[in-house]
DNA sequence: CTGAAAGCGCTTACAG
DNA sequence: CTGAAAGCGCTTACAG
């Protein structure tokens, strides 16, 4: 490995000089400057990010911790954050939690967790990341961030109560409002519900966003709603029972797979979806596309949540005494496809 | 930020030997030891990378490059080089070259990436990191591996004419072999093959494999051969050519995307796959349980993969002198759903 | 414009 | 069992 000092022998100056010219300092001769950088490139000469890092205060890079990178929004939201940051010459460095793998979905019920978040932290405080971006799996309020943090942090895809701690979300309420509103304005009125698991807020932010919808439309409030698991037996079960009656014509279930178990119970009975019967997804997962009739849904700005986080983080990094923490939510959007019928 | 020094200062030793207590070393007194530890505890120090990197040569610390976090295998099998380190007590960091987002499918026919791949191992030797694995997007033979590395490297999901350097990647050849018998062992003799681009390495790989198995079953090469672009479009169209005589009673796909516009096409004709006509898949992405019958598909043991590659670097850098580079194949399955009919 | 020197926080022979 | 000292490869006042 090329060293500082080997440079400042090769071409007979001091290693003071040699760090000036690559640090871009302008308080060198043109002609040292030039002579130096041929040998800098000759040699391959590359700085040792363990010294510099050791030195200088500043590391141009950034943590961040995820709850667990197979989760479907994962990807979205880090390429978000890569892009930004390989705009802008920071190195992210990727530190994955595997939360669900480890403990499957309930994990956040094991305390353990916190402690993992916390280690995770102190880890990325020991290799002195300028900040970092915590990007959770699922939409819940943060309690586990130290209040004694050494670098920046953001949250994204959740919240915290911590008010010098910025975020960034989607608008989980909205985007279920306009759905609603979509459907309600292709003639139904009648339209099943089925949500997440009770407590999760993603499920408490949607069914917000559906009543607002119904009130906005003058409708009355359906007593076709089932809370579910996610999943697409789930949503299977739950079509049996809310569909049984034969008093709805949609269904809008709060997330694609539980929509997939619902054309699965369509299926069962002969029932066409976006004919016989509308519903409608959440999430905009791939899967959307390939089920039959595609599936009209929620797109989730995934690239731009993790873009917003990654540009909260950089503002407060190069503004650390004057920044304001914020809680950002980026606007959703409706992917419609052929699952909706007009009544 | 605690140092090393102060924990010395407060327990009135040196810091020499609070390093060798950190370090596990075994010549310090008990008495010593646990008055040390508790006041680390107290003071929740933890040693800085960063030092404790310029100074050791080992840093505990492997580097992850990705051609592309987006691609559907590059989660299975960062999570199994993750997952591994982990229990081995080393720190991943990932680079994701972001070579699909940022060029497109055809992005290897972009010269520059080859000095992003370059780049990206320079920075993780600055870094110290103790080993390396490059996990591809897709098959390829990888060239620009510099011979001159400062740390061991492996390749996942690729290879490399480099005698030196190991690869694991999965048995293409051996998987598509068994899927044809399969097709054959269910009585059908006439197999068309929708198979992806001509010069791709999974493409002949698997090519490879379906001749082989049609010979050892005593059939004749079917002439029912498209080359297609590995999307679902390109599967339709493909079909629309391949099935119109009506002489083959099954199609291998080699992909999910494909044999989605498989279905595409028999669903416009009125016919159901796995009754009227067999079709089979490769990769079992999420897709291919949500496509109506579900379907019958290749199985990459991506996870797999990733532990290998993650096992094969940790040996070669406990034994950088004495390490035989090899070429490792992980077997695929066959994951038995309802598009194959019997005939 | 240039360089000698201190120091970042550790580890590692080495001496006692 | 314990510690003084050198040194990893840089950056940064500071002096000239």
């Amino acid at each position: 490995m090329v060293t500082l000092k080997e440079i400042a022998e090769k071409c007979s100056v001091s290693i003071t000089t040699v760090s000036n010219i690559l640090n871009g300092k302008s308080n060198v001769s043109q002609e040292t400057k030039e002579r130096v950088l041929a040998v800098i490139k000759e040699t391959g000469y590359r700085p040792n990010y363990m010294a510099r890092g050791l030195r200088a205060s500043k590391t141009n890079s950034v943590g961040i911790i995820i709850d667990d990178l197979t989760e479907f929004s994962s990807t979205g939201i880090i390429d978000g954050i890569m892009s930004y940051f390989e705009e802008h010459h920071y190195k992210a460095i990727l530190e994955n939690l595997r939360f669900y793998s480890k403990w499957g979905t309930k994990w956040y019920h094991n305390k353990g967790y916190e402690d993992a978040v916390q280690q995770a932290i102190d880890e990325f405080e020991a290799i002195k990341v300028d900040g970092i971006i915590y990007v959770a799996g699922h939409a819940r309020c943060i309690s586990c961030i130290p209040d004694n943090l050494n670098a920046p942090l953001v949250i994204a895809y959740a919240f915290t109560e911590n008010p010098g701690i910025s975020s960034v979300e989607f608008d989980d309420m909205q985007a279920a409002c306009d759905m609603t509103t979509n459907l309600i304005k292709n003639g139904h009125k009648k339209i099943a519900v089925i949500a997440g698991t009770q407590k999760n807020i993603h499920t408490q932010r949607r069914l917000e966003g559906y009543k607002k919808a119904i009130k906005e439309q003058g409708l009355e409030d359906s007593r076709h709603l089932k809370y579910a698991n996610w999943d697409r037996e789930s949503g299977y079960e739950a079509a049996k029972e809310l569909l049984a009656d034969n008093e709805c014509t949609a269904v809008f279930c709060f997330n694609d797979l539980m929509a997939a178990g619902v054309y699965d119970y369509l299926d069962e009975k002969g029932l066409v979806p976006g004919k016989d019967i509308s519903v409608a997804g959440y999430d905009n997962r791939t899967i959307s596309q390939y089920l039959k009739p595609a599936l009209t849904t929620v797109e989730i700005p995934l690239v731009d949540i993790g873009r917003k986080a990654a540009e909260l983080l950089l503002n407060q990094i190069n503004n650390p005494d004057n920044f304001e923490p914020q809680q950002h939510f980026v606007q959703c959007g409706i992917i419609e496809r052929k699952s909706v019928g007009k009544l």
